[in-house]
DNA sequence: TGTAGCATGTAAGCCGTTACATGATTGA
DNA sequence: TCAATCATGTAACGGCTTACATGCTACA
């Protein structure tokens, strides 16, 4: 059992995501950190629970990822407030220019559902579909409000970047889906069964 | 805790997408099905373990959602098939009808390193870029054999659908990650320091 | 006064993975 | 004959979620 040149090597790919998040300055409570997480996180990679947050959290101090101090300043309620290490830092790091990088996991309802199109009416289909372009909406417009906030502040170029290429998926997302859409309208088979 | 029109309401959706596999015909050995699976589903999907195949395969079982029967003709060797059940069938069309539709889940480890760009040096990520656009690469020649093998047999109309999506999902991906490798080309900043 | 939001956790449990184990058949 | 592939599982475990539990503070 080779130990290669860290002792951290394989933490799940959340605990860097969070960790990643830290690195961009603030100390942050773990109430803050989940917030953060939901609005940049969650648009190409996962929203952690609440109770995830502070388990991540948790595990980082006691590997020397994090440094945590207890927040208590009059005016404020008291709270536990996280910073990244040097360690932390060093840690992503090496991650960043030394593990490989894998391939996107895409979890799409919208395509496996459109899938079983030959089960169900045209219509149960085109529902389907009309649903995900109203999500598809919602989403965007939250997103381009975390693009917005970005800026042009060169310290958040890099998440502004990342912003983009979601605004533009989502647009992607939006034409294909419509695409689809009116096409199962066109080719509308028979009323009879056609499963099977 | 009210019950609502059917007893399996809530099944994992990848029960639901295996069991929508087996929607298209033929009985399937659980190998079979995860071969299946390896090329269909898992571009948009999941790619289940094989372990984990054999396991939903159980469950489905003991619902009465698929039935199964050991084949043992001769000149083959012998294996249990499975194929949808009636009972299967109207569960896959419940869920398809009733259950409201979920957002897409992406982990895309490409635009959560992209994010942590502010930390090494721009050639790291770079680079990362060029890794994702050969795999994208790959993975765009796989789906196109998918969707070839589909042809323009009414049939598989919408595995073809899913499938082109896909396609020119890559095609997206491959054309945005190029983008964003050249604009990091173009802006490279100055070499000092640039964290925090 | 009460509710919404801030803040922090624990417990139980499911989903899914990796590792392990086994054996038959096909074809080079 | 030997390796690759077909074929089927079990065990252990990690990741993450939901449900539960608690309490403080701002503000309407």
């Amino acid at each position: 059992m080779p130990r290669e040149s860290s002792e951290f090597q394989d933490l799940p790919p959340t605990s860097y995501a969070l960790l990643g998040l830290l690195s961009f300055g603030p100390e942050l409570t773990g109430y803050e950190l989940k917030q953060w997480a939901d609005s940049t996180l969650g648009f190409y990679w996962v929203a952690p629970a609440m109770s995830q947050v502070y388990t991540e959290l948790t595990r980082l101090d006691r590997l020397g990822l994090v440094e945590s101090r207890e927040d208590s300043r009059a005016g404020r309620r008291p709270a536990r407030r996280y910073k990244i290490s040097t360690a932390g830092l060093t840690e992503l790091r090496r991650w960043l220019t030394e593990t490989p990088i894998e391939f996107p996991v895409l979890k799409h309802p919208a395509a496996l559902r459109l899938l079983l199109g030959h089960l169900v009416d045209v219509d149960v289909t085109r529902q389907m579909l009309d649903g995900y372009l109203r999500q598809l909406d919602e989403r965007r417009a939250a997103l381009q409000q975390v693009r917005d906030n970005l800026g042009a502040d060169a310290q958040y170029r890099f998440p502004a970047e990342v912003a983009e290429w979601g605004l533009a998926y989502y647009d992607f997302e939006a034409r294909t889906a419509a695409e689809i859409a009116s096409r199962l309208a066109d080719a509308d088979p028979p009323t009879a069964d056609h499963e099977q």
